[in-house]
DNA sequence: AGCACGCCGACT
DNA sequence: GTCGGCGTGCTC
């Protein structure tokens, strides 16, 4: 007799909570279903059951169930796996992966509101009210009832709970808990005619007789029976039609009141879906050539062997086309597949090729996507209405019950790891998890490979593909460098282009040809600076420099958005002598506008694309020939695909060579092949220009040659001699507090702690990350990196965590807030 | 994480 | 006195 569940919550305890469950929910209770519980005094929230059992708890008398909310599993026990891997992979817990996996729409929460008390009146005299007080009072009147938020912004007192406590006492107001569903599914209002007409073929003629001189009336009835012949099929009037479709060809809103008001017509609502009623698909499955078709059996033959597959294939070379061969597969067989591509990959142009070939068998989970939109793809897996799922990061979180292929494109690309909150995960590394739980197929694909999969292909624990070759035979472009300090020395530069780009530039307009730029830093200006005493304007709560964006007239911080007006005059020394230094691409976009008068030149970076109508209508215009000059930031490099480019110029890819970090010249490599794919996609002319201050740099003779092997050689013998990915793991322990000293001396506490046992291993840090404070938090952070042979890993993240946890016991380090970061990025 | 609750200093 | 800030402990 199963009356008790052990249910997961989205709350950052790492356990789960055991609920009674009464009589009345005890058929509903199953695993996978989501339920509605009682948590802490007040509280409300949607939580999942983990498992049921009959074991009463010994300790604590456990609450009872308030409701259980499906009627059949919204989460899979592929699910529940993944999300308990992830937890203790991750170090975070289970919670916080549940968080993150449910949309938002599928979470119900409550919410305290305030309303006023119905017999309360202000002027009895037995109580004084404070001014706080009032405000919330004289706000009641206006509105029914706040939420403690509203509270908090109407009086701007930070801390309401004495106010709430004090009102409530004087009998001024009422607490209540309001529960907010959050899903709503997309109604449409219909009508069809009432049910007693359309058997009764003698009311019928009445109805007309009625009507003959009310034309208005007569042409609504004439036009429904035309679309909705009841006679012939009485079942069609059940389904009705659209009321907005109805009316659409002018006919009048109001003989169609009458109408219903006269019982001829009856109006109701039908849940229909957000993405269309399902079509019949196309079914164009592309031709692939005799390359690409061997590529796909060499893939298959790997798959009877391995379960993950890197497929290496340069940038233009077709790897689609195999993704949709292998997709279409999975379709015959009557299976699930999940195709993950990064947030900026997944564009209109992607979607329109897949849904040519698939039509409404995909389901597409984007971060630019409502919440009701989540909702709907997620219901979807689950009734097997997207036996396909194109998304991002989070739709490895989807309720997939029978996954035999998962494609990870782009595999290479650092935003598949979340950085902020936990789950701080990868979902590449996640998605291949995932695989391993449905025993599906995994493929990997890129251009250039992290350097960490690569390994993994070479010592054979991946298969391994390449496609080197473009499609149709179209030649790789050309890559020229430019020394940028000769041409400083010349004092040739026009801003921050050299005269070789700009003539390179003018002479593919003239050819009626497409550039991209690709500069990767937006704004207008990285700083400002004052010619008289150096002053440089700083942001308020980081440690770093305001950015100047033009267009706004205003500095702005690119890590806490903290703004303000563009100054006129220094804040240090009242000098009028400010200068902007360097170049983002709003200046390179005005500089080339002034430099290229008929040209015409487009912008495309995080200000200029904030909805999801903007980037695509940016994309579209390019694609359709009405900008010439693209100027981007990281968006341009991933994935889009542009008939006529022939330039792509690479400004100022020294700061990414220069980052410090172990992962530079890897991420500089991919970023110059990836951008320079965006050229010459299908003519032989395509050209690159890079600019440099330091051409002598290896990495560019590897980009040049497009030698991805020697780059790799490169690379893991640097990785392997100082100790990073692959060879170890790192885990990067992050502190945060306002307090300077107090997270140095957390920091190191916690060094000390964790440093005897790990010995052998190496530990770096304490020390300031790069920058050192961000919304006045400042960081510290510790590295660990696990060398392979050595402690089990699980061993020490539990070692890691449980000394954290021995941390927080601490009355003054646990103000501290400590994070960790597995597989930092 | 959010929230209740108690302690304590500041201010009428 | 009370108002509001802040630290602490708990959530089945």
């Amino acid at each position: 007799m199963a009356s008790f569940a052990d249910i997961l919550l989205p709350v950052p305890i790492p356990r789960l909570f055991t609920y009674e469950v009464t009589a009345e929910h005890v058929d509903k209770a199953e695993a996978g279903r989501r339920v509605i519980v009682p948590f802490g005094q007040k509280k409300v929230l949607t939580g999942v059951i983990v498992q049921t059992h009959g074991t009463k708890p010994e300790n604590y008398e456990a609450r009872e169930i308030l409701d259980v909310l499906d009627d059949q599993p919204v989460i899979v026990d592929q699910q529940l796996q993944l999300i308990q891997w992830m937890a203790s992979y991750y170090m975070c817990t289970p919670g916080e992966v549940l968080n993150a996996a449910l949309p938002s729409g599928l979470k119900l929460s409550s919410k305290s509101m305030v309303q006023k008390h119905p017999d309360f009146d202000p002027d009895d005299g037995n109580h004084t009210y404070s001014d706080s007080e009032w405000k919330v009072v004289e706000a009641l009147e206006e509105k029914e009832h706040l939420s403690y938020d509203e509270i908090s912004q109407i009086t701007g007192v930070k801390n309401i709970y004495h106010l709430i406590k004090s009102l409530s006492a004087k009998g001024a107001i009422l607490i209540f808990e309001q529960l907010i569903e959050k899903y709503k599914p997309k109604k449409e209002r219909r009508v069809r005619l009432q049910a007693s007409l359309e058997n009764d073929l003698l009311a019928l003629e009445a109805l007309f007789q009625k009507l003959e001189k009310k034309e208005k009336q007569l042409e609504l009835v004439m036009k429904y029976l035309r679309e909705v012949p009841v006679n012939e099929l009485k079942e069609r009037n059940q389904l009705g039609l659209s009321k907005g479709e109805f009316l659409s060809t002018g006919l009048s809103t109001s003989s169609l009141g009458t109408l219903v008001k006269n019982g001829v017509f009856e109006e109701f609502d039908k849940v229909i879906s957000r993405f269309g009623e399902p079509k019949k698909k196309e079914a164009v499955i592309p031709e692939l050539t005799s390359l690409q078709e061997e590529k796909l059996s060499e893939i298959h033959g790997l798959f009877e062997k391995k379960s993950t597959v890197l497929l290496h294939g340069v940038t233009g070379s077709g790897k689609t086309e195999i993704y949709i061969r292998l997709l279409q597969q999975v379709l015959d067989e009557g299976a699930q597949a999940l195709y993950l591509l990064p947030e900026i990959a997944l564009t209109a142009q992607i979607l329109r090729r897949l849904k040519k070939v698939f039509g409404d068998k995909i389901g597409i989970y984007h971060s630019k996507y409502s919440d009701n939109e989540r909702v709907e793809v997620w219901n979807g897996v689950l009734s097997g209405r997207f036996p396909i799922v194109v998304g991002v990061r989070s739709s490895v979180f989807l309720p997939f019950n029978n996954l035999s292929l998962i494609i990870i494109d782009e595999e290479h690309e650092s935003s598949y790891k979340q950085y902020d909150p936990a789950p701080r995960y990868h979902a590449r590394d996640t998605a291949i998890m995932l695989g391993q739980i449905h025993h599906a197929k995994i493929l990997l694909g890129s251009a250039t490979p992290s350097v960490e999969s690569y390994y993994n292909a070479v010592y054979e624990k991946y298969g391994l593909v390449a496609l080197e070759t473009r499609f149709g035979e179209v030649q790789m472009p050309e890559t020229a460098l430019i020394d940028l300090k000769d041409e400083r020395k010349k004092k040739r530069m026009h801003g921050d282009l050299s005269p070789g780009l700009l003539q390179a530039i003018e002479q593919t307009l003239e050819e009626n040809k497409q550039v991209i730029l690709f500069q990767n830093r937006r704004g207008y200006a990285p700083y400002l600076h004052c010619e008289d005493c150096a002053h440089i304007p700083k942001c308020a709560n980081c440690s770093v420099s305001l950015t100047y964006h033009m267009y706004r007239q205003e500095l702005l911080c690119h890590y806490c958005g903290f703004r303000e007006p563009l100054p006129s005059h220094c804040e240090a020394c009242g000098s009028a002598k400010i200068k902007t230094i360097g170049f983002g691409t709003e200046k390179l976009e005005d500089d080339l506008k002034v430099l290229l008068p008929t040209g015409r030149i487009s912008r495309m970076d995080y200000d200029t694309t904030r909805t999801r109508s903007t980037y695509e209508q940016l994309i579209e215009n390019f694609e359709n020939g009405e900008i010439d000059v693209l100027v981007g930031t990281q968006m341009i490099t991933k994935g889009l695909d542009f008939d006529h480019v022939e330039l792509v110029g690479i400004l100022d890819i020294d700061r990414i060579i220069h980052f410090p970090d172990f992962r530079s010249h890897e991420r500089a490599f991919q970023m110059m092949t990836q951008v320079s794919g965006r050229a010459g996609r299908r003519s032989n002319n395509g050209k690159v220009i890079i600019q440099t201050n330091n051409p002598e740099q290896p990495v560019f003779h590897l980009v040049r040659t497009n030698d991805y092997k020697r780059f790799y050689q490169m690379e893991i013998l640097e990785r392997e001699s100082f100790h990073y990915p692959p060879f170890v793991r790192m885990i990067r322990v992050l502190f945060r507090n306002q307090d300077k000293q107090l997270v140095w001396e957390t920091a190191n506490h916690y060094l000390k702690s964790i440093q005897t046992s790990l010995g052998g291993h190496r530990i770096l840090g304490p020390q300031e990350p790069l920058i050192a404070r961000i919304r006045n938090q400042y960081h510290q952070e510790i590295t660990i990196k696990l060398e392979k042979g050595g402690i089990s890993i699980p061993k020490a993240k539990e070692f890691l965590t449980q000394k954290m946890e021995e941390l927080q016991q601490d009355k003054i380090f646990r103000q501290t807030s400590v994070i960790f970061d597995v597989d930092p990025q």
